[in-house]
DNA sequence: CTTGTTGGTTCACATAGTGAACCGATGGAT
DNA sequence: ATCCATCGGTTCACTATGTGAACCAACAAG
């Protein structure tokens, strides 16, 4: 192991939990010896990666971070950070993967992507602005978004599928309840016939809710068990892909997304 | 040299002109062996801190920064952040320094500094809030904010101070312009007779001014060239102090705060 | 087909990293 | 006041780790 991955490797010890760490506390969590660690944070002190607090002697993240986090975001557009992220979800669900941003009450498409492996998948059309409550990209947001807005979104024709019935809004807060408690909104033929979906929201630095991510797959390949697998999926991809736009998943919806027997296990 | 400080240097090699990197402008920029930078370049790149684009083979800033920063603005308080630029800048500038973050049109105070060079100096008390129009640091944020807030700003009885003429809403202008030019704000005995003081914008993430910085000194000890001294120091640790905070000055501003020789330097 | 790029790999060599032992300071317990 | 544990940090002999000249393979322009 290189000694950089064993200094980088120091900064994933700091979390919003334990976000200030002695020379002893480092020391025990790596097992590596007190020298050999006192000279790593030294030198990630250098950098700026890390700060020493002067009275406490304890460290923690450096300025140098937020310098180079807020290049990345000014420099690397968002749908080269979501990439990689998500290829490799399309790949495990083996189905259409979808990321879209909220402007306003409008769902744009930011990314998206394919796999092939089963002979009937959806396909789509990416510039499109599918109405909010007809989809479960939409019903995912609107669950984690803060309060006020589903009565704003309820107003506003362009969020129903048009012809439609209106939604009821006890109906729907009882669903948008559902969804909160659950971790993931579903839909099944609401859009377009045949096709079903699962949708999680996306948090920003802040930890608010902002974009959305979807898995579309028909529905004729899948009854609940199907649509359970590609939820568990999602969820657990849910936090990497906030982070890969540089937000923040807030812990209680980490939870929520966490499958039972990992939390036990960690 | 560690080799640690070698690998996260070459994170420095890229900027928002440069954020796509091969490994031969990487050797170059560095002078150091190809082999050895591109151990550094993979071992930055396992631990997130860099990407590699698949296709062109350039490296790029890496998600893992993102996860960090955010992390470190959760977890450590604004203060912590300003205080040991906010020290350095007070010990060089020998006066009190002071931060403001605005809070609709209140200047609350975030964190200052002060040094005991001279036997006659300002002090004050943390917790006043000023009114925007008589402070340096109210007429800096307003000459850098998007251009609607000035109507705002004037339409509120508490962005002035009490008991004096309302400011003329053209000679306002007037000056605002005038600090947008010069890249700072100044004030003489506005607020409180016989203190002066020389103040600038610090931005957000975004590039939006948010909050502000000012350096307070006797308006007996220092003339213009006094100002103009202060000013300087000022300026020169700008970006320094909103990249502290997470933030990032525009460009244009960073070129106005940069004295002309070191332009011609770089 | 050459020539000059590019990104990446190999291996003998020496430099830079390692860790046991040690130091001084701090803070409880006794 | 003394002891003991723990803290952050340093020293130095030893060797593991990092280094760089030489070497590929791939690609592009002339």
């Amino acid at each position: 192991m290189s000694t950089i991955a064993k200094a980088l490797g120091l900064l994933d010890l700091f979390s919003d939990a334990r976000p200030r760490l002695g020379l002893s506390d480092v020391q025990r969590l790596t097992g590596r010896d007190k020298a050999t660690v006192h000279r790593h944070l030294v030198a990630l002190e250098q950098a700026g990666f890390l700060e020493q607090d002067t009275s406490t002697r304890a460290y923690r993240l450096g300025a140098a971070l937020t310098r180079l986090a807020g290049m990345r975001v000014r420099t690397v557009p968002e749908v080269e950070m979501l990439r990689s992220v998500i290829d490799d979800l399309s790949r495990d669900a083996g189905e259409l993967v979808h990321v879209s941003r909220l402007q306003g009450f409008d769902l744009v498409h930011v990314h998206h992507a394919e796999e092939h492996n089963h002979p009937v998948r959806v396909s789509f059309d990416a510039y499109g602005l599918p109405p909010l409550f007809a989809t479960a990209s939409g019903k995912a947001y609107l669950a984690f978004a803060p309060g006020g807005l589903l009565d704003l979104a309820l107003a506003d024709p362009r969020t129903q599928l048009p012809g439609a019935p209106a939604p009821n809004r006890m109906e729907v807060e009882g669903e948008l309840k559902q969804i909160a408690q659950r971790g993931y909104a579903r839909n099944r033929d609401a859009l377009r016939l045949g096709v079903s979906s699962v949708a999680i929201p996306l948090f920003d630095a802040a930890s608010r809710a902002f974009a959305t991510c979807s898995i579309a797959y028909p529905t004729g390949r899948g009854g609940k068990a199907t649509e359970a697998h590609l939820a568990r999926l999602l969820m657990a991809r849910g936090e990497e892909i906030s982070q890969a736009l540089g937000g923040s998943v807030p812990s209680h919806i980490v939870q929520l997304w966490t499958p039972a027997q990992e939390r036990a296990a960690s």
